[in-house]
DNA sequence: CTGTTCTCCTGTGGGC
DNA sequence: TGCCCACAGGAGAACA
């Protein structure tokens, strides 16, 4: 499923086939995702140009002449681009549920399964589009450092994989890189975010932007939902250290991996090099 | 304000 | 081979 590494990677493949760029038509076949598709998008769109792709969290913001555009991935979206040259373009599939159509030709399809992504139109900046309000620090901005997390932490006494996916504090890390990145700063999911000192605090921070930097150069990382933005078909699935293994042995101390349940979500850790 | 629970949806995989 | 069903999972919304 996206997570940061995703959408950046997902960034960085459709800004160069869109930016600048004017739309002629926009093409809604199923407006039904996890909030309806906005009426006004396939209206408005028409002749706008895309000026400049962003990310702020695991949001993709099209910040368009006349307004933006918001995408995210849900769990199983994709974004991808058809070229000019490739024209006459495959019919879309049973999961295609929107096209956005370029004035020179280019084509960029939105599919999810599973319809937990979302499509939104908004006529306004970026920092006042509700959803954007309230979100924690980038984790691979400067402002995500050590004492911060610290401080952010003393307040919370859920369970630190909870409030790390909460995206309160610092966003972007999602069940599978809050696990991974638990276990290389060695410590437990379900420790209190309270409890956590500075040091844990600056390894979970290192380890953070070491597990998500490494996703992103690899391209991006997934289960099996991901296909890449130019439709090269997607990534090989990432070697992660614990999630997906329990019962597999610890590949620091070989000791199984265990498995267990919070927040209704898997989490996987190794019990000797994870302290509580 | 904090913390918890519910909900959306469908492909996948295990059991038989 | 085919059928049934539990399950996973991001994150907003509703609720306590």
């Amino acid at each position: 499923m996206p997570e940061l590494p995703e959408v950046e990677v997902t960034k960085l493949g459709i800004a160069p086939h869109i930016e600048g760029k004017k739309i002629v038509r926009v093409q809604v076949r199923q407006p039904r995702l996890r909030r309806p598709v906005p009426s006004a998008l396939a209206e408005s769109l028409p002749d706008a140009h895309i000026v400049r792709i962003q990310r702020r969290a695991k949001y993709l913001l099209f910040d368009c002449d006349i307004g933006l555009m918001v995408i995210h991935l849900g769990m199983s979206g994709s974004l991808r681009i058809l070229l000019p040259e490739h024209r006459p373009y495959p019919i879309a599939e049973k999961h295609d549920h929107i096209d956005w159509l370029f004035a020179d030709g280019t084509l960029m399809r939105y599919r999810d399964p599973r319809r937990f992504g979302m499509v939104d139109w908004f006529c306004g900046a970026p920092e006042h589009y509700s959803l954007l309000q309230n979100q924690g620090v980038e984790p691979l901005e400067d402002a995500f450092q050590p004492h911060f997390l610290y401080t952010q932490c003393q307040r919370k006494k859920q369970a630190i994989k909870t409030v790390l996916m909460q995206g309160k504090i610092v966003v972007g890390v999602g069940n599978i890189y809050a696990n991974e990145a638990l276990f290389y700063a060695g410590i437990h999911p379900n420790k209190r975010a309270c409890d956590l000192n500075l040091q844990d605090c600056t390894r979970l921070v290192k380890a953070i932007r070491n597990v998500l930097q490494a996703a992103i150069r690899m391209g991006g990382s997934s289960l099996k939902d991901f296909v890449h933005s130019d439709g090269s078909g997607g990534y090989f699935q990432q070697h992660y250290a614990v999630y997906g293994k329990a019962n597999q042995a610890c590949v620091q101390c070989a000791r199984p991996i265990e498995k267990i349940t919070i927040d209704a979500r898997s989490s996987f850790f190794c019990a000797a090099c994870q302290k509580g």
